[in-house]
DNA sequence: GTGGGTTACTTGTGAGCGCAAGTATTGTGC
DNA sequence: GCACAATACTTGCGCTCACAAGTAACCCAC
């Protein structure tokens, strides 16, 4: 422990019941996702950051999105999504295109393939959410999740480049 | 949208409560373990896989754990771990010891500058835990949620290498 | 006490990702 | 219309991490 003992009081350390659900949110998103991952791979080879970037597009407009709007919805930089997208566009599961208003912007367009191959390995990545997450909780307890979750991305809308 | 337009349905999708709950999973984790590492590195130049580090042999028996112990509590490879602890090591906050009891352990110590070191920026980072998660909630929300968690790690006591 | 499996750690290698810098395009002020 | 800044994307580079293979030590027969 680093607080009380040793006689160095650390400001304020956490209670039980913050400690837990601090330790819940790292340990549960880690677990979750980390198994989420495997089955994907091991199932259809994929990664769960391409199948991010194929569900994304498949909910868009015309099943494409300006390259930076993406990397935003997938909390991705610029040039992780350039590179994500290069093994997705050699994959045929997605195509660059420019856009015709502005010269600067690439398109992700979401191609036939891409969008198929969605379709087929959709249903093993939702009842993995469904198997390791939502099959777990009570509707209750879902219900209060998302408002929980609302309430802390609340939160975050005023900027946070803080220092 | 993948299922129900297009005449593909995709199984069963997602209602809208329990697509709130996952996506607010992945959603605020990502972000605030995203402003929880700038503070971190901007203000003390220390990652939160570093933090973590320190912070679990801090709690530890005396302030050391064997590698594959402290591996697991960390969702860290074992080569990961060994790596992280490289820079751990040469910063001086960090020691390597063999295991009396067993030669092919080493144990990772938490030395008395690592734990000054700790003490100093713990308080930034409980700061930033408080300010980002746990006082956006309230004590029953805190509650809810350290149930909620509690329930889906159930769901992984048993043996998950599925297929 | 010797062989064979298991466990603990380290090293080689490759993938993913962010930052910084570079290029191209757009918008703005004059 | 011409600088100059801002925006969108890509490329160079370094860091982190996981997997696989290698080494060392332990454990259990027999």
């Amino acid at each position: 422990m680093v607080g009380g003992r040793y006689g160095v009081p650390v400001t304020e350390w956490l209670d039980d019941e913050e400690m837990a659900a601090w330790r819940g949110l790292v340990d549960v998103s880690a677990a979750v996702m980390g198994a989420l991952e495997s089955e994907l791979v091991a199932h259809h080879g994929i990664t769960t950051g391409d199948y991010g970037v194929l569900a994304r597009l498949s909910e868009a407009e015309n099943s494409s999105m300006r390259m930076c709007d993406l990397a935003s919805a997938l909390h991705l930089s610029p040039s992780g999504l350039t590179r994500r997208l290069d093994g997705l566009v050699r994959r045929q599961l997605v195509s660059r295109e420019p856009s015709a208003g502005d010269r600067r912007v690439m398109l992700a367009v979401l191609t036939d393939e891409g969008r198929a191959f969605l379709e087929r390995i959709a249903p093993l990545h939702l009842d993995g959410v469904r198997r390791y997450f939502i099959s777990q909780l009570s509707r209750t307890q879902l219900r209060n999740l998302s408002s929980a979750f609302r309430s802390i991305e609340r939160g975050f809308v005023p900027t946070e480049s803080d220092d």
